[in-house]
DNA sequence: CGCGACGTTGATTTGCCTCAACGATTGTGG
DNA sequence: CCACAATCGTTGAGGCAAATCAACGTCGCG
């Protein structure tokens, strides 16, 4: 088995068997990433989606000022991907870099057809992480229209701890949708 | 054919031929809704998705403090849906409601999956739909990070303008995320 | 060593909110 | 059918959360 990690993330969401699991990882390539390197750039058709099997990335998008505005963060164990741009295979607007050196696993969008065909629960899977990232979205909205900014951060390090203590302030504020100033003082407000 | 409008919609993003049409409008029912009256309470789980034939609707949440927070507005012609309900078939935390007296048609969840078997055109019009809520919802997200609440403004009205002009500005503001005052004050510098 | 990345702190500004009041419509119950 | 109540939009005054601008300290690294 190559990844436990992955094992582990496929059966959290769908029933997968170990010889399943086999024929996935045919599919699956890995890729290693250093800090600050991109390894989706905006313009690109996503070809894959992505798991971090060690370290640390994040998505983003850049607005008209040039200001990146981060969409996602994720560390070991979880799925980053531009997925608007790799369910329709067409240039995506969002950059993919690494926080920290990591180790990423490729699933191609080419190969998906073809399992689930051989595996019906890898369509399973893949529904419920688009159900999933829209849920998420809709709850990131929902809370940037309705509470303040330091409510957000408790949030924030309530539900994903681990996230919160190791990734550099500036992305954890541009994720917050602010600036690494005021989380900077919202975070001296609240441990004192 | 019970509706051209639907029809329409339906051929704009996968091609159904009017014997399909016939097949899909026996799953079809009709309902009027009263301005002001709820079509969709929180709290439910959503059987159905809504096609707009007559009038138009708003969806919103309602956060903490009791404030409402539209999600998605729809006049004749759109859909509208909890879709994360509707999907998982589960509890929603959305209200749909009428801003005119409407009409709207009923798909249900329940006769998806025959459907898509009768009709596998249809599964492509699904999925598609549940796309663009989410590239909708994406750049919406990245519009409110990124632009000002005049510069969103000026958005709608140029790529909704038959929105902007019919539903009361209560709406609108609430949609953009701010408030009636703010869009009013907004909306005397613009036009003038 | 020197430079870039990262975090902090202070002073000032600003976009939007809150609260309050008021007019114009529209809706409604007696 | 009229009176009164909501709904909707506007305007003004004041306040606040977060942005902006600027300066500075620390750390890791080529």
């Amino acid at each position: 088995m190559i990844s436990t990690l992955l094992f582990e993330s496929f059966n959290k969401y769908a029933r997968i068997s170990e010889t399943d699991f086999e024929v996935i990882e045919q599919h699956i390539t890995k890729r290693f990433v250093k800090k600050r390197k991109t390894l989706l750039m905006q313009g690109e058709a996503s070809r894959y989606i992505y798991f971090v099997e060690k370290g640390a990335l994040r998505s983003y998008s850049i607005d008209k000022v040039g200001n990146e505005h981060v969409l996602q963060l994720a560390i070991e164990g979880h799925w980053i991907a531009d997925l608007s741009s790799f369910v329709s295979q067409s240039p995506g607007n969002i950059n993919i870099e690494a926080i920290e050196d990591s180790e990423v696993l490729l699933l191609p969008h080419h190969d998906l057809e073809s399992l689930f065909e051989q595996i019906p629960q890898m369509e399973r899977f893949f529904r419920q992480l688009y159900q999933r990232a829209y849920v998420t979205l809709q709850q990131r909205h929902h809370a940037a229209q309705s509470d303040h900014a330091e409510e957000r951060y408790r949030q924030l390090i309530h539900e994903h701890p681990y996230v919160a203590a190791r990734i550099p302030l500036i992305y954890i504020a541009s994720y917050l949708g602010i600036t690494p100033e005021s989380l900077s003082r919202i975070r001296k407000q609240l441990f004192s």
